[in-house]
DNA sequence: TGCAAAATAGCACGATCGTTCTATTTTTCT
DNA sequence: AGAAAAATAGAACGATCGTGCTATTTTGCA
């Protein structure tokens, strides 16, 4: 339990570090989803956060470290605001439309704000180390999560007991993927009601 | 008919900037493979093919014009190893399965030399101008094909009747992302059974 | 309030970038 | 073979990159 009695032991207020450090993170998440991740630059970090390059390298002591920590920040929204909430809805097929749901508007209504592990992906498959691994896992553990939801769906007697779990998987992801596509760069107006079309079509017609 | 005797008009040997140019394009292309077309440098390139920055640089007149070639010559491979070879099946079923067999194994097959329809079109979704203009308009000649084979295959009576050719074509195009997502990224083995299988799905099963 | 510590700025470095300019070499054609 | 044209090299430019170093400022705490 709690120790302290007045005041818990809840973080204090964020000291000025803090703050800054969250600040430049903020930044570096726009830049990235418009930039790539390998159009960050420390230059031009410091030009949108107002200050010098040096303060805001001091922060993450190098480019490299920089880039995982947009990972991280980007894959802490992404469960805050995907996984999370949809954690609500009741186990089975309810759970697994909501995280469809919330993960399709993501990819979607983002004009702005890439999805960074859809460009990550791209940017980093031929390129080894830190980044690239770390992006992986948390592509895997979004996937991890995805998969856990469909193997519930299919407990809960709310998809066929002979459904092949990687499969679905695999195919929703690659109504995902096409969303991305056709939305963000081909800028096709509809596509997201493609995307629900395939996915009704993957996990049976509405009841 | 062709006007000389001896020698025809049939383009005599090309000349040595042509030499080079093609070989310039063809470094290009593999460097742009790898690092993505915003990878690419003149310099990296010059020592690629062992010439001058300056050497290199008069062949194309700017770094968005060496892009920009890349995806034309990008285009014309596609279209000599995926298309035109699938034009030799029959009309119908026959030729769309052709046509997504080779593109599969384009995409998936290719441990080098990755596809620059899909790595370009995230990297220049938020980068107006030139380069991704003629990104956009050779995906869309390709989907076009594809389109055009799908419609045929309605009208020989190897598709349903009331097939939604967009929405076909959406969820093909899918399958081929998640595919490169998961054979390129991730490492997934097995990736290109799953994009198969995800085909005989959408295209029903084999006669 | 004062002092240690943390945060930030300023400057300089080597490297690389795309690009321009002017030579020099190589090819091509008569 | 020689002259015109094309191809290539070489050097330099300003810009930007990531990073290291040393001040200086700001913060947090006794």
């Amino acid at each position: 339990m709690s120790s302290s009695i007045v005041a818990p032991t809840r973080p204090s207020a964020p000291s000025k570090g803090q703050q800054t450090h969250a600040a430049i993170l903020d930044a570096a998440l726009g830049l990235a989803s418009h930039m790539g991740l390998e159009g960050l630059s420390i230059g031009a970090l410091a030009e949108l956060t107002g200050m010098s390059k040096s303060g805001v390298f001091a922060h993450f002591g190098s480019r490299e470290e920089l880039q995982i920590a947009v990972v991280r920040e980007y894959h802490a929204r992404f469960e805050a605001e995907v996984f999370a909430p949809a954690m609500g809805q009741p186990r089975g097929l309810p759970r697994l439309r909501a995280l469809i749901e919330r993960w399709l508007k993501r990819v979607s209504h983002e004009i702005d704000s890439g999805c960074i592990y859809i460009s990550g992906a791209v940017e980093f498959d031929d390129r080894p180390g830190p980044v690239r691994d770390a992006l992986a896992q948390m592509v895997q553990t979004w996937r991890l999560a995805l998969q856990r939801a469909i193997e519930q769906a299919v407990r809960e007697g709310h998809l066929r007991a002979d459904t092949d779990v990687q499969q679905m998987l695999f195919e929703i992801h690659g109504l995902i993927l096409a969303l991305h596509h056709d939305a963000r760069f081909l800028r096709t107006p509809g596509a997201i009601d493609r995307a629900r079309a395939g996915f009704d079509r993957i996990l049976g017609p509405l009841p």
